[in-house]
RNA sequence: GCGAAAGUGGCGGAACUGGUAGACGCGCUGGCCUUAGGAGCCAGUGGGGCAACCCGUAAGAGUUCGAGUCUCUUCUUUCGCACCA
């Protein structure tokens, strides 16, 4: 063994050993467990950041630690490899996305293979291989047969002046990010999948997913969005019908139809049939609606727009008074949700409220409180207004609590047919039309004669061509002849093809179980899918708690409904990685954008008063600090984990991201806590060097036996009967450490408490200074279990102190041992002693020392006595084990 | 705006089931050593106080023998909001 840590050597070593001896390749096999490890596959954007580090070495302990457990473990890599930055580089570079992605992803496989991931190879795909997005275009096929995808309109952002639709991150404050032109929706024609029909099944199956976080089992059933309520018919009164032509009625949904009487106005999004035939007689109007139209789909933007309207002069009656009610259009109606219309009830609703007291409106109250609190609402909205209580001013169907009221007036609109209980969805379908060039191919093609006509199966896929160069005005598959002509499937006849291609979160909501079958040809999967699924933990991102999860959710139950699985959940345990976050620098020039400068360049220094400035190195002079931020390129504050692999060893980055913080939360990212870590292994690796090179290491077969061989104690005694006090406790020690270890890892899935926990008993290895063969087997013992319980973190120098600590065998083949009850064993325990809840004293009693017992060993300790006076205690709380308060 | 989560020393964090607040690491202070290194070793390090002790987990209230942990209110930060992935 070499004197000197050298990462370099030893992670060479290491990843050789597991390449040649093919350690990762996962196989099927009956008889023995399995455990289907998945980090969320990256997107190739040219290098690894360090949330991928962190996300993998996650990954890569927990499959580490399982094999450790004797289970056949699957950990899988591919790339999530269509989608927007491969075109922005086009644009900005003239490289064709196709080469720009097929060269990130050599790279950052490269750079995944150093930091030596226990990944089976032999299984990676990419989305963008032909080979994978044919079985894409096959599926989506299936369920256009089965109505499951299906054609409707959708609105996008369109720029005017490119002539293209925009992505929500392209337009930046209402405008292309490109040529700075206001953005306008437009609505055309797309694809939509029916994710709405199993709205049902997946709210109703997230209660079952206890291997989930709880935050993102709630996230997804807020965005799922179950509410009850009742749709409501306003039929049109005559001004309506003669300005649209005929009979008919404005349908809203609401879930306080107990408020119906309270209704003074209704309100119709700008994209609302009504607002347009409004807006055909009125130029204001006309103005709004289109001043509507201006700006971004988001839904954050239009919550935060000043709610604004305007009365279209039209009407429509009350369905049960028949009162006229004027319709409003107004800019916080979204067309997307329920019926595009709402009913005003300003009295018991807040948007309502402020809406009606703007433009004046009438605010009848129709539901008093229960208790008679008040009757009628004032002039400051209270959220009181909008509780349920007793309806009043509401005809017959006045003094009737919520439950009975929504009953009765549900039942009369139901009776002239003018409305009727239902349940309604926040989840909306799932638009996957884009039109864009560097994505999946939707297999379509458009005919003269025989209009829509899907591509046969034989004739998947559909290649997308990879030469092609994106500009930024419009896709450029619409301009190539070589892939928009073709002959028409059916007739044959000369047809276009279909230009769009399909969202990327097509592509990731099955990548998971392809991995399974990875090799098979005749079908997107097969009977092993059967033997790996469902994925027994899944790690990603938590800013993919709600669409990616849910997407895939869906589509997993939509390929079962085909027959294809026998699944409905993808995902068993699910853990939301944190994000990787790193100070922020910059300066503000006097005009002009924010110069951000990199953490690596700034120094931070404290003067004499104590406040710390923030020094650019560059030039010496100081900088603005903006606090903590994730590390992004926008905000010059990424750490390449090349350079740290470089300087420090892939073992050191590994470690430091998993001691940094718990996997759940944020990581701040240090430069001196990874010096730490890597002082860390450097004194492990001297004090193996110690140990072993002070006296030759015998060959072992495991842990354990070897104290109680080396002291000569007689076969079947206690080990510890023999030892000296000192190397009891290191031997207690080193036990309850391999207790916490696996525990931490197996069942809290913590990491940063295992690695603390192992720096202890390192530490205490090196103030025991016993010598005799006891004590050195004590050691050893001692140095094996910290090699074991680390080894799943830092497995390149485990693998090599292992070998150091005279084993034949790779440590990855050795499975995880049992902590030794006997060595843990405890005669006496330390228990606290409180006086009213104040630590006064700590006594030692036996193991298992009854009430008695420890209050007579706690008042004889003086510091108790003094606090708790002569007077007998007027009680006494007894914790086994743990404590001891008496109440005074 | 709506939905979700998190706030503990100078810093990252620990305290798992309501029971010793600050494990482990970084930084800092003092000392030792040396083939002077971005090395190693030893000691100290929440605040106040000579001490006995007192105070202390974003702020404020509450439940309890006992609250960082449970409840309510407020503040701050982070994530998501359907065409970034």
């Amino acid at each position: 063994m070499q004197e000197r840590y050298d990462p370099a050597a030893v992670e060479r070593a290491a990843q050789d050993y597991w390449d040649s001896h093919g350690t990762f390749a996962a196989r099927e096999s009956a008889g023995r467990g399995k455990y289907y490890c998945l980090s969320m596959f990256p997107y190739p954007s040219g290098r690894l950041h360090m949330g991928h580090v962190r996300n993998y070495t996650i990954g890569d302990v927990l499959a580490r630690f399982m094999r450790m457990q004797g289970l056949n473990v699957l950990q899988p890599m591919g790339w999530d490899a269509f989608g927007l930055p491969a075109e922005n580089a086009a644009i900005a570079n003239g490289v064709p996305p196709a080469r720009w992605t097929r060269e990130n992803i050599a790279y950052m496989k490269r750079q995944l293979q150093a930091l030596g991931f226990g990944l089976d190879w032999s299984r990676e795909l990419a989305t963008c291989d032909p080979d994978y997005y044919r079985w894409n275009q096959w599926l989506f096929l299936r369920m256009r047969e089965r109505g499951i995808a299906y054609k409707k309109t959708g609105v996008v952002n369109w720029d005017p002046i490119d002539q293209t639709v925009l992505a929500n991150e392209q337009v930046i404050d209402g405008r292309g990010w490109r040529t700075g032109a206001l953005v306008e929706k437009r609505e055309i024609p797309m694809y939509y999948l029916r994710i709405t029909a199993y709205a049902e099944e997946l709210l109703g199956a997230l209660e079952g997913l206890d291997g989930w976080p709880e935050r993102v089992r709630t996230m997804q059933a807020n965005w799922i969005g179950r509410s009850e309520g009742c749709d409501v018919s306003f039929p049109y009164a005559d001004d309506t019908r003669a300005a649209l032509g005929g009979e008919g009625a404005l349908k809203v949904f609401t879930t306080r139809v107990d408020t119906l009487f309270g209704v003074s106005f209704v309100a119709v999004s700008a994209e609302h049939p009504l607002a347009t035939a409004a807006a055909a007689r009125s130029a204001a109007l006309a103005e709004f609606v289109a001043e509507c139209r201006r700006g971004s789909t988001m839904e954050a933007d239009v919550a935060t727009l000043e709610k604004r309207g305007l009365p279209t002069g039209l009407h429509v009656s009350h369905p049960l008074t028949g009162e006229p009610i004027e319709v409003w259009v107004a800019n916080y109606v979204l067309m997307s949700y329920g019926e595009g219309a709402v009913m005003g009830v300003p009295a018991h609703d807040e948007r309502d409220f402020e809406f009606a007291q703007r433009n004046g409106l009438a605010i009848p109250t129709v539901v008093r409180p229960a208790g008679a609190a008040w009757q009628q609402v004032g002039a400051e909205w209270l959220p009181e207004y909008a509780a349920h209580g007793i309806t009043i001013n509401s005809g017959e169907f006045s003094g009737l609590d919520f439950d009975a009221a929504v009953d009765k007036i549900a039942a009369a609109l139901e009776q002239r047919k003018l409305g009727a209980k239902r349940v309604q969805w926040r989840l909306r379908d799932w638009g996957i039309s884009r039109q864009r060039y560097w994505g999946c191919p939707i297999p379509l093609v458009h005919c003269a004669a025989c209009g829509e006509v899907p591509v046969p199966d034989a004739d998947l896929p559909v290649r997308l061509p990879e030469d092609l160069v994106p500009d930024g005005s419009g896709n450029p598959l619409a301009k190539s002849a070589a892939f928009l002509d073709c002959a028409c499937p059916k007739c044959g006849k000369s047809a276009r093809r279909e230009t769009d291609t399909m969202d990327t979160f097509v592509d990731s909501s099955w990548y998971f179980l392809r991995f399974a079958s990875s090799d098979q040809h005749a079908a997107p999967v097969d009977e092993r899918v059967q033997y790996w699924l469902p994925v027994d933990q899944y790690i990603g991102g938590i800013e993919h708690a709600i669409l990616h999860l849910l997407y895939s959710r869906f589509w997993t139950r939509a390929m079962r409904d085909m027959g294809l699985l026998r699944l409905a959940e993808p995902f068993s345990k699910l853990l939301t990685q944190g994000m990787v976050l790193n100070h922020i620098y910059y300066r503000q020039p006097a005009a002009g954008r924010r110069q951000f400068i990199n953490p690596a360049e700034v120094e931070l220094r404290t003067d004499a008063a104590g406040a710390r400035t923030a020094i650019w190195m560059n030039d010496n002079a100081p900088v603005e600090q903006g606090g903590l931020g994730t590390m992004s390129k926008s905000k010059n504050n990424g750490v390449d984990p090349q350079s740290m692999v470089e300087k420090y060893g892939a073992d050191t980055a590994r470690l430091f991201m998993m001691f940094a913080s718990p996997p759940e939360q944020t990581l701040e990212w240090s430069e001196e806590g990874v010096q730490g870590q890597y002082r860390f292994l450097r004194r492990l690796w001297k004090a193996v060097h110690e140990h072993v090179s002070a006296a030759p290491v015998e060959r072992h077969q495991g842990l354990i036996k070897i104290v109680a061989g080396a002291a000569g104690a007689p076969a079947g005694a206690s080990p510890n009967a023999s030892l000296s006090a000192a190397a009891a406790q290191l031997r207690r020690q080193s036990h309850h450490t391999l207790e916490r270890v696996t525990g931490d890892i197996a069942r809290r899935r913590v990491f940063n408490t295992a690695i603390a926990a192992t720096m202890e008993l390192l530490n205490a290895v090196s103030r025991y200074d016993e010598a005799g063969s006891a004590a050195r087997a004590a050691r050893h013992e001692a140095l094996e279990i910290i090699v074991l319980c680390l080894s799943p973190m830092v497995p390149h120098i485990c693998h090599e102190l292992w070998h150091a600590l005279g084993h034949e065998g790779a440590l990855i083949d050795e499975s995880w041992p049992q902590p030794d009850a006997a060595a843990l064993k405890q005669d006496t325990v330390e228990i606290i002693v409180q006086v009213n809840g104040k630590l006064r004293g700590r006594v030692q009693v036996a193991s298992g020392a009854d009430q008695a017992t420890a209050q007579a060993a706690a008042l004889a300790d003086e510091s108790v006595r003094r606090f708790a006076g002569e007077a007998p205690p007027r009680r006494v709380v007894y914790v086994p084990g743990k404590l001891l308060n008496i109440v005074v």
